[in-house]
DNA sequence: TACCTTATGATTGTTTTTATACATAAATTC
DNA sequence: GAATTTATGTATAAAAACAATCATAAGGTA
């Protein structure tokens, strides 16, 4: 036995506690026990391969309760990295991202959806290799890939659904292609589930039941429930954007149908309107330029898309009763001009046991940044979930280092005493 | 040790099989090993207790996938009963259920729910005492008590909220009253969200996102994800029947807002549309009597009302995306008069991707049977499940029945050859 | 009927996990 | 600064759970 190139074999059970770990589920050895439902001999003795092995620090900080500190437990945020990509209708958005996540490195390229799914995943592939290279990763690294998409998406297919904007993409086996270049997990979500997941890990951890509404240049909406994202039977909930109102002069929507809420709040509706008025004006962006210089025409076009918003999400509000309600995208860069119409609808319409601790909120994240996050996000929850965590280890076993465990006690940890 | 009064101390873990029995994860031996994560020794060691107590029983059927059937267990379902009561507004429906659930008798009194709570919980109370004598069982032996109240209810509160018609009960602590006269749990729960929990367990138990409506006097509807029902953060979710649509003329809710669904095609909002044409009827039973006997102005409404539900549907399909949807409720005796205008709407109005797999039914037990049968269901999920389970059991500790292993080995089960 | 398959019962020694104890560490409170 | 509280490290005997094995049971199939 030399263990200097011995690869560790990690006992069964080790990646139950890794993925309390990462789940965040257990911060110290104490509450791991609880969560596991096992004895602290029993952590402990499954504790010290994950650090041998890499995939467990401690982090510095330590919340006292009165005694000693526990001290905390986190993954090693770079034992493996995610690669991340947001396909939009225009662009391509790629990133490189740790476990935390945090993007390590970023790219934006052009390229037209309708290009098709093999010219575009080509090309992501292409990029993804680049972005590796640039911070001196190796595909071997590879926890996963995710992919936002701005259609809806069978998650458990990996497939986009639907002849929507992304023309040739329908049923197209994204999953098979892709593993065909990465010897790595791949992950398709819809883009308003990937921004709903990431607001809600960053800024409503806790928060049981969720929603994430996106008003962008399209409209549409994330559930979260109980932690996890509500998809539906077949991944299409939170399709808000094409709820039809009746009302004289319906405007016709870029769906074929009458009078959806996207045609009568969308950034395109109301860029739609402005030009109507004589103002140059084709996306969510425009608008809020607009806006951002008090022009009134668009304050007004917002402050009345804030109340379509508001009838759609007075209904949503009744049927799930949200605690938190965060309005996303580029149009909630409008604030109150916005969100005020959302809130007077949804007060007016709900039930006052559903809007009595209700709160609504603009998002904190970035939209595009945002989006990429939940995709690593997305990767590294699946990766480190008890069904599939010991796979993920077998993956990343490293040799092991002389002695870890005799260093680790030695010097306990570096402070700042 | 005399085993002939001894209590028998069940072993820790037994609780865990029983709780995995009682909810339908583990039918056999093997199943319940790989169900629970444990080896069959290890089972067997623990299910021994569970027989000996009583609270398993192995059931006569046998399922053969090809070699020896498995020994099918099940909970013993008369080892306690539950007490179930819907309160109507007009009528108390009460029964004894045992624990598969089945009714094993019931009562109906005419009550006027604005008597208030104190009043009405007393008659409760009274009946269910009544109904324990008249099938012999004792206070001892009730597991716990359900109650289905026509209003939004705070589940873990167990207290009705609103000024509804529930006059005198808002934030009444019914669990505490109750507990004053009953040494036993006690759960209130929305009325159509016990509907919803009996249609799904009896007829669509493997259904993921599960919508039951209500088309009654009344509209509501209950939503089940996963197995469980969704409530929301407060309880309110699923309330459809207080959802707004624009028109010229919009009617008046009892609510007192304008255009509701169920100012539109709730029961009572037909009876009155119907009264306008010169019938007498008043509620969702006297319309339905009237398309029993083919009255064609009877039908055209119901048919009108189906496309008001269809249109409220359509939206829930949006943002739900279930897999299936069931009708329940009084005016869905109507059958496809009122389930014809529901699937118009919804096809045209829904994303296809949420419409191909998408089924919509007629409910099939009957609303008022259906309803208890929830209540007691829902106590007995509740108390067997892992979090409870162990006091359950401790509650319900019998005296050793005198060599139980060997007698069971001896005749191991009545056989039908 | 003989054979195959799957489920279960019973027994064994081995392995894993636990409870318990005592010592140490690091914070708060008095 | 001492006492208190909570978290952790280490060690050991006791308990629990396991895998492995052989035997039996009960169905289907050739």
């Amino acid at each position: 036995m030399d263990d200097s190139s011995e690869y560790l074999a990690l006992p069964p059970g080790s990646g139950a506690i890794l993925s309390l770990i990462a789940s965040g589920a257990g911060q110290s050895r104490a509450s791991l026990a609880q969560a596991a439902g096992l004895s602290r001999s029993t952590i402990a003795e499954r504790l010290a391969p994950l650090f041998a092995a890499g995939f467990v620090e401690e982090g510095a900080e330590a919340l006292s309760s009165g005694g000693r500190p526990a001290r905390i437990l986190r993954l090693n945020k770079n034992f493996g990295v995610t690669l991340a990509a947001d396909v939009g209708e225009s662009h391509i958005h790629l990133a490189v991202t740790d476990l935390e996540p945090n993007i390590l490195v970023e790219n934006v390229v052009s390229l037209d959806v309708r290009s098709g799914p093999e010219t575009i995943l080509a090309r992501i592939v292409d990029e993804f290799c680049d972005l590796l290279d640039r911070v001196g990763r190796t595909k071997r690294e590879v926890l996963g890939i995710g992919l936002g998409m701005p259609a809806p998406v069978d998650y458990e297919a990996a497939r986009v659904f639907g002849p929507s904007v992304m023309l040739g993409w329908d049923d197209f086996d994204i999953r098979g292609w892709m593993r065909a270049h990465f010897e790595a997990h791949v992950l398709v979500e819809n883009d308003v589930n990937l921004m709903t997941l990431s607001e809600f890990r960053r800024f409503w951890p806790d928060v049981g039941q969720f929603l994430f509404i996106k008003a962008g240049t399209g409209i549409g909406s994330g559930i979260i429930t109980d932690g996890r994202i509500y998809r539906g039977a077949q991944g299409a909930a939170g399709d808000i954007g094409h709820i039809q109102f009746a009302s004289d002069n319906a405007p016709l929507c870029r769906c074929g149908k009458l009078g959806c809420v996207e045609a009568r709040a969308g950034g395109w509706a109301l860029a739609r309107d402005l030009r109507a008025q004589g103002f140059t004006a084709h996306n969510a962006r425009d608008i809020i330029n607009l806006v951002r210089i008090n022009q009134p025409e668009a304050i007004q076009l917002v402050r009345a898309a804030g109340r379509v918003l508001g009838e759609v999400t007075a209904d949503v509000v009744s049927v799930l009763n949200p605690a938190v309600i965060v309005i996303g995208g580029v149009l909630s860069e409008a604030e109150e001009h916005l969100l005020s119409g959302v809130r007077e609808l949804v007060y007016q319409r709900s039930l006052p046991l559903a809007t009595r601790k209700l709160q609504i909120a603009a998002a904190r994240s970035n939209p595009s940044v945002g989006l990429l996050l939940g995709a690593a996000q997305l990767v590294i929850e699946s990766q480190m979930a008890p069904a599939t965590i010991d796979r993920t280890i077998a993956r990343y076993r490293r040799p092991a280092i002389p002695r870890p465990l005799e260093s680790l006690t030695d010097s306990p940890r570096s402070r700042s005493d």
